[in-house]
RNA sequence: GGCGGCGUAGCCAAGAGGCCUAAGGCGACGGUUUGCAAAACCGUUAUUCGCCGGUUCGAAUCCGGCCGCCGCCUCCA
């Protein structure tokens, strides 16, 4: 059995067979570039993430392609009318260009923190304009677009399919239209490749048709062709982007490359925080700086990044999501349980004794990574996946109770870091207690507790061998007593 | 107003006609262990799936109505 994936287009669960064997292309929207990446992006960057892990997972060779908006024409659910990347770059007194790559850096940093494997290409709008150009050369040339004072359109009439993703038909769209019709479009539903620039704004090029700058569904066609081919395997994004900006890349792309653009299309659900839409006017818009260091209000901690990432895992790309201060307080805990317990295997298996695998064991993990697959192979079912990931955390604590074989560890340790670690991003290849030149030296400056505190204990003064256990517990150093006086310590 | 989606225990969240008297995580409670803790393990925690009807031998899963929430509805940020 294979990986079926809801494809958008036929809003059905289907086989996936890629257009070349053992190899995919894939391409996501990425981010528009002018403010710091929130939860809303770790959602979809973490469900792309982990389709492109699984995929690779499953031994296909694939090529990630996630493009960086940098140009101009910029969304916001709050605020309508003003060009956002202008304000922000007038408000932060920064070139544009450099207020874009500076959250570019910022979307990089927090994305590596949530263990996403990056891109293998990062393409920028703004490095792709005489591409752009070409492609509105082409649609106009096939007579699909029309030019009007220094604007070109799409003339959806001349592409029939035009509403196939998005399930809308372009009559229903005419009668249900609510916003006034610029009077340069020969129909409402047109939409426009090339702008001609307002004098105000900044970012422009030269074109055929005068300066302007382009449509903002055109990056997208224009990118994933470039990197991957007039027609690629998959496209990942938002289910807000579902029209129009994805039905309107399908149209110019098959409009001029006559095939087909995107054989499955993949989008993700969105994301809520205290059950409210997150919105930058409202108090519930929390970067991922704030959740990683617990600066909003709305939190009572700082969260690991990786505890993010398992909040996400723990429910399904399609569902949405709702954020919470005691979601992530959840996943956090969760997240705890599966890092000690892959430390402690590691931990043992340095000193194990040699010996096979036990076979009771082994096939027990083998049942574990079948049903591994079978819930990841359904679509991407993380939260199934995720639950085996706890069934493999429960067995390894019973088996570790015992003294076990070094092979039997060895096997556990390998399946918690491909499933765990390869195919989810949840399980680290290191987990350092401390780092840097002063571990050495820690370690033996607890130990010199700890040999305090077992002293205290052999004579029974155990308000003293408490005192030094709250003591060190307060700069965080947890210490755990073992059977037969042995005791370990870990950080907070 | 139009189109689409969702509503499952204290919280998060799978399941989409019989395997469900509904996974898993968090929390809570009880037990094992411990000098006490911590961690781990074992057990308990929804006879019920927003509400009301209907279809069916059988529904959380299908259909209709209602309530609540979310997304999109395009010239451009």
């Amino acid at each position: 059995m294979g990986l079926k994936l809801h494809n958008s287009l036929t809003r059905t669960k289907e086989d996936f067979k890629p257009l070349k064997k053992g190899r995919v292309g894939i391409y996501v929207c990425g981010p528009t570039v002018y403010g710091h990446a929130h939860l809303g992006h770790a959602k979809s960057y973490v469900s792309f993430d982990v389709l492109v892990r699984y995929l690779r997972y499953l031994g296909y060779e694939v090529t990630y392609v996630q493009n960086i908006t940098d140009v101009g024409h910029l969304t916001d659910d709050a605020d309508e009318g003003e060009d956002k990347v202008v304000e922000a770059a007038k408000r932060e007194k920064k070139h544009p260009m450099a207020l874009a790559e500076y959250y570019t850096r910022s979307y990089f940093e927090d994305m590596d923190r949530l263990n996403c494997v990056r891109p293998d290409i990062s393409p920028r709008a703004s490095g792709h304009i005489i591409e752009q150009i070409e492609l509105v050369k082409t649609l106009l040339e096939k007579g699909c677009a029309y030019e009007v004072n220094g604007s070109v359109y799409f003339d959806v009439s001349k592409f029939e399919e035009y509403g196939k993703l998005s399930g809308r038909k372009v009559d229903d769209m005419l009668a249900g239209a609510r916003v006034e019709v610029s009077p340069d479009k020969k129909s409402a539903v047109d939409f426009a490749l090339w702008k001609k620039a307002e004098p105000r704004h900044i970012m422009q090029w030269p074109s055929p048709w005068g300066t302007g700058y382009p449509g903002w569904h055109l990056e997208c066609s224009v990118m994933a062709m470039k990197y991957l081919g007039n027609t690629i395997d998959i496209h990942g994004g938002g289910l807000e982007n579902q029209f129009p900006h994805h039905e309107c890349e399908i149209a110019q792309s098959e409009a001029a490359n006559g095939v087909q653009f995107v054989r499955y299309w993949i989008h993700h659900n969105m994301v809520t925080v205290d059950g409210q839409k997150m919105g930058k006017s409202l108090d519930n818009f929390i970067t991922l700086k704030q959740a990683f260091s617990g600066a909003h209000e709305r939190l009572t901690r700082s969260y690991d990044p990786i505890a993010v990432r398992q909040l996400i895992l723990n429910s399904h790309y399609r569902s949405p999501l709702d954020f919470s201060d005691a979601a992530l307080f959840a996943a956090q805990s969760g997240y705890e349980k599966i890092s000690e317990t892959v430390k402690a295997v590691r931990k043992v298996m340095g000193q194990a004794v040699e010996g096979k695998a036990d076979e009771g064991i082994t096939k027990q993990l083998k049942e574990v990574k079948d049903k591994f697959e079978a819930a990841m192979n359904d679509d991407l079912n993380t939260s199934i996946a995720l639950s085996v990931l706890f069934d493999l955390v429960r067995l390894t604590n019973k088996v570790l109770e015992e003294e076990t074989a070094k092979e039997t560890l060895n096997a556990i340790d390998d399946l918690f870091s491909r499933l765990g670690g390869d195919v989810l991003g949840l399980v680290k290849e290191e987990y350092p207690e401390v780092s840097g030149a002063d571990a050495e030296m820690l370690e033996r400056l607890v130990n010199v507790f700890v040999e305090q505190r077992s002293n205290a204990r052999e004579r029974e003064d155990f308000v003293a061998a408490d005192a030094l256990r709250d003591k060190l517990e307060e700069i965080g150093i947890i210490l755990e007593d073992k059977p037969g006086g042995v005791t370990v310590w870990r950080r907070k």
